[in-house]
DNA sequence: TGAATGATCACG
DNA sequence: GTGATCATTCAT
């Protein structure tokens, strides 16, 4: 799933911040078997969320300062979630640079930290469905191959109609590449982080 | 490289 | 209730 959800569309807001990005990276996380894994003990208040059921966010406070977005993914009473690492904003990039207080593109949703900032996610979103458009958070199941014919990408949502454009360069950017996750003490030999290879949207190292 | 920052959880 | 820990970011 965390292969999956890479070049799909990560869409948030309201009838005044709407935007929308590229997925680019991401990481998956285990329960039992994955020690970096929230669920990695068991069931504990936080961590509930993540046995619960797929297509849910995993939304919690990181570092005094960060909220991290992760999507549940596996089976009810199965714990497991991918973490949202970076997008590439396609749409609604003025709210995002407001948000983030910067207009380098390539820095408003690079990292998790900062890509919940832009997008304006935060503890709220915690427990909500991400399938469902009709909610303010939800990731749209067209791909990143379905964006790439010859046209504009036109998506009619509950707030208003969005056109955007894949550039030529970024439409190139289809190899995914898997390395270690960032961030983590324990669990790093496993290949679980993933990106779209040569991306400048993606944090951390390049392999 | 390290400070800022606060929720979470194992333990007693 | 306490303290160690933490899926980060930014400036130095």
């Amino acid at each position: 799933m965390a292969k999956e959800l890479l070049g799909k569309i990560l869409i948030s807001g309201n009838e005044e911040a709407f935007c929308g990005g590229i997925i680019v990276e991401t990481e998956a996380y285990y329960g039992r078997s994955d020690p970096a894994s929230h669920a990695y003990n068991g069931i504990t208040p936080r961590s509930k969320i993540m046995f619960g059921n797929p297509g849910t966010a995993y939304v919690y406070f990181c570092y005094g300062n960060h909220h991290l977005l992760n999507l549940v993914t596996e089976a009810i009473d199965v714990p497991g979630a991918v973490l949202i690492r970076a997008a590439r904003p396609v749409f609604g990039i003025e709210i995002m640079e407001a948000r983030r207080k910067t207009t380098n593109i390539y820095k408003l949703a690079k990292g998790p930290g900062n890509l919940t900032k832009a997008f304006g996610v935060d503890g709220t979103f915690n427990g909500k469905d991400i399938t469902d458009i009709q909610n303010s958070l939800f990731v749209l199941k067209a791909g990143f191959l379905n964006l790439c014919v010859n046209k504009d990408y036109t998506f009619n949502g509950k707030f208003k109609k969005v056109v955007f454009k894949i550039s030529d360069e970024e439409k190139l950017l289809k190899e995914i590449v898997a390395s270690s996750r960032i961030g983590i003490k324990q669990g790093k030999e496993e290949l679980l982080r993933f990106y779209f290879k040569g991306s400048k949207f993606v944090s951390g190292k390049h392999v």
